[in-house]
DNA sequence: GCTATAGTTGGTGTG
DNA sequence: CCACACCAACTATAG
């Protein structure tokens, strides 16, 4: 029988240490072996990714290239530009490989494309091969484990680990690898859906990345920023294994941060270097096997004796989140990224929702402007204008940098969501997604989804400050500093609350706060904030309140088909009521809550209904009911 | 079925 | 500097 040709098919798993998928290609034997990375116009243009991390794709795809022609000199990363859908059909007719291999990705898109990709492979008498290998377990074998239901709690998540068994230890990388076959690509490129580009304002040069299969010299070469119509990326953060393993070493050395790694101790307001290991990227691209970070940390831990930290807290716990997210992503699918269709995610009437597709009930992208004023200030949000320093620092940090502690990111996702701006927290996912560099699909929406109280967490009371939370951290504001300029004078006292400097302090510090930050920004000031936060927080409150008691998921057939409305009070009628007085000595819920104030003023609102009534019926406390 | 408690990481004020 | 109570109050889980 003739030997196995294998295409191995890279993806999310950028490394050749621990990747079971690329020991189960080599336990083939095989006679020749082809390392493929495939462009995805799904990636290209209909995901959301800045400039950094495809920077940081770049280095890993660069990294890896050169670790397989080390081991093999007729071998590289060969880089192929089409959709894997359509090029895998005409890729098993002219190279004639008889298996398939890759890693498991179990994104929603993942699994549809890889779905098709295995029944093109079939199709073509082509055997698959699929290993899991992106998390501690295999994130379908977690939801088995549990029942069948997403993991929603970090003991959850222990539990169907446990039941599981232990994390499977590490494989060393391979020693050799075979040869490539031939790769002859004399067919016709099928031309990627460049509409809408997602991503088109990145690209000021002109985009020629799927010129050819092969890419412009026709030798399969790793992609430039360029070709992609990219300007340079700014991230000082670099990709690859060989930095990865050298990162965890050091790491590793480090015996007593590794072991007493308690989360919530370290500083979101430190830099250079950051209080934290800064590993995710390369864990998102695969670049470093989460496994074998688990068990090299184990080894310190468990060596380590008394004072050791422990889960939740521990370097373990930050693993074991990742892993909650992939397996509650895993049980719900497409719907886990967004608020309609989602059984575990809770309804709020945010502002600026997002549009859908009627027919697959799936958000399109787009969103609603309910109201300009929150539109404005998600601009100013994004953009770090906020006029609160320590939001606009992290958000300066996050765009440039492409990465923020994740206390930094609780802190943002707050004020724009539940504690300030009351905006969709799909619009800040949104904006992580396309800047971050560690940006994974399951772990942002989840975080997204805590951090606005909607799923996994609940106590919405407790809300970040944008002055006291910065401050706990940093006192002196050196995160600011660096990240604000025109700030850099100002003293401490002010420099988490400018707006509070008297102009004799103004101008001493060089700095006028003034204007908006968007509209014609002039040089030497610093804007105004944009709303007075402790007005906002008692609000928001309230409004929380009033939408955990209606209790509506988003699932529910009310929330998918506008009917919710009915169940929230017209911002005047409340006032009227006055059910929902802040607490907070301000204003009562003053119709800030989203798109309410379309909401009808039927008087035949039955009182009584601000119940859940969708599937996820229970019985609830009415306090909020007269 | 009930109650008590804990839950990755809040803010403020007091001692 | 820290510890702790209180704020106002949700829900899953353990017992």
């Amino acid at each position: 029988m003739a030997k196995p040709r294998v295409i191995y098919w890279f993806r999310t798993d950028l490394r050749l240490h621990d990747s079971p998928a690329l020991q189960a290609a080599l336990d083939l034997e095989p006679e020749v072996l082809w390392p493929i990375f495939t462009w995805d116009p799904h990636y290209v243009y209909k995901s959301r990714v800045g400039v950094n991390r495809w920077q940081f794709l770049l280095d890993c795809q660069n990294d890896l290239s050169q670790s397989i022609t080390k081991l093999n000199k007729k071998s590289k990363l060969f880089v192929l530009r089409e959709g894997p859908q359509t090029l895998f059909p005409k890729l098993f007719k002219a190279w004639k490989p008889t298996h398939l291999v890759f890693e498991k990705d179990t994104d929603a898109y993942g699994r549809f494309r890889d779905e098709a990709i295995t029944k093109a492979a079939k199709a073509a008498g082509v055997q698959v091969i699929i290993q899991p290998g992106r998390t501690l377990w295999d994130s379908d074998d977690i939801v088995k484990q549990h029942g069948g239901k997403p993991t929603m709690s970090i003991t959850q998540l222990q539990a169907a680990g446990k039941k599981q068994g232990p994390v499977a230890k590490p494989i060393p990388a391979p020693e050799s690898l075979p040869d490539p076959g031939d790769m002859p690509v004399d067919f016709e490129q099928d031309p990627p859906e460049t509409k809408p580009d997602f991503n088109a304002n990145y690209r000021s040069e002109k985009d020629t990345g799927y010129k050819d299969i092969a890419g412009p010299h026709g030798d399969f070469a790793i992609e430039t920023l360029e070709e992609l119509g990219f300007p340079p990326a700014t991230t000082p953060h670099r990709g690859g294994e060989t930095i990865a393993l050298q990162a965890l070493d050091k790491l590793i050395k480090n015996a007593d941060y590794t072991a007493t790694f308690q989360k919530p101790k370290t500083s979101p307001a430190q830099f250079s270097p950051q209080s934290t290991t800064l590993l995710s990227p390369f864990f998102h691209f695969g670049a470093l096997s989460v496994r074998l970070f688990y068990w090299r940390v184990h080894q310190v831990v468990s060596s380590y004796g008394k004072g050791a930290s422990s889960p939740p807290e521990s370097l373990i716990g930050q693993v074991l989140f990742r892993d909650m997210y992939f397996a509650a992503q895993a049980a719900l699918g497409q719907s886990f990224s967004q608020t309609a269709t989602n059984p575990c995610c809770r309804f709020i009437p945010w502002h600026l929702p997002s549009k859908r597709d009627p027919k697959t009930g799936f958000t399109t992208g787009e969103y609603h402007i309910d109201k300009e004023e929150p539109e404005v200030w998600f601009q100013r949000w994004k953009y770090g204008v906020t006029g609160f320093p320590w939001i606009d620092a992290l958000m300066r940090q996050l765009k440039e940098e492409g990465w923020i502690h994740h206390l930094g990111r609780h802190s943002v996702a707050c004020f724009l969501t539940r504690g300030g701006c009351y905006v969709d927290w799909e619009r800040g996912a949104e904006v992580f997604e396309e800047w971050l560099i560690d940006h994974e699909p399951a772990c942002n929406i989840g975080n997204w989804q805590w951090l606005a109280c909607v799923a996994f967490f609940t106590q919405y009371y407790r809300c970040y400050s944008p002055v006291s939370f910065g401050q706990k951290w940093d006192k002196n504001g050196d995160l600011i500093r660096r990240w604000i300029p025109e700030l850099k004078k100002v003293s401490a006292k002010y420099i988490y609350e400018p707006w509070k400097m008297p102009l004799p302090d103004q101008k001493e510090a060089g700095v006028r706060v003034t204007g908006d930050g968007l509209s014609d920004p002039q040089k030497g000031t610093y804007p105004k904030p944009m709303f007075d936060f402790s007005e906002r927080r008692g609000i928001c409150m309230s409004a929380m309140k009033k939408a955990y008691a209606v209790g509506l998921y988003g699932n529910d057939e009310k929330v998918l088909d506008g009917s919710w409305r009915s169940l929230f009070p017209s911002p005047d009628e409340a006032e009227v009521m006055g059910e929902y007085e802040s607490d907070f000595g301000e204003n009562a819920d003053n119709g800030d809550d989203g798109s309410q104030e379309e909401a009808n003023n039927e008087t035949s609102r039955n009182k009584r209904g601000a119940k859940s009534n969708g599937a996820e019926s229970k019985p609830k406390k009415q306090k909020i009911e007269l």
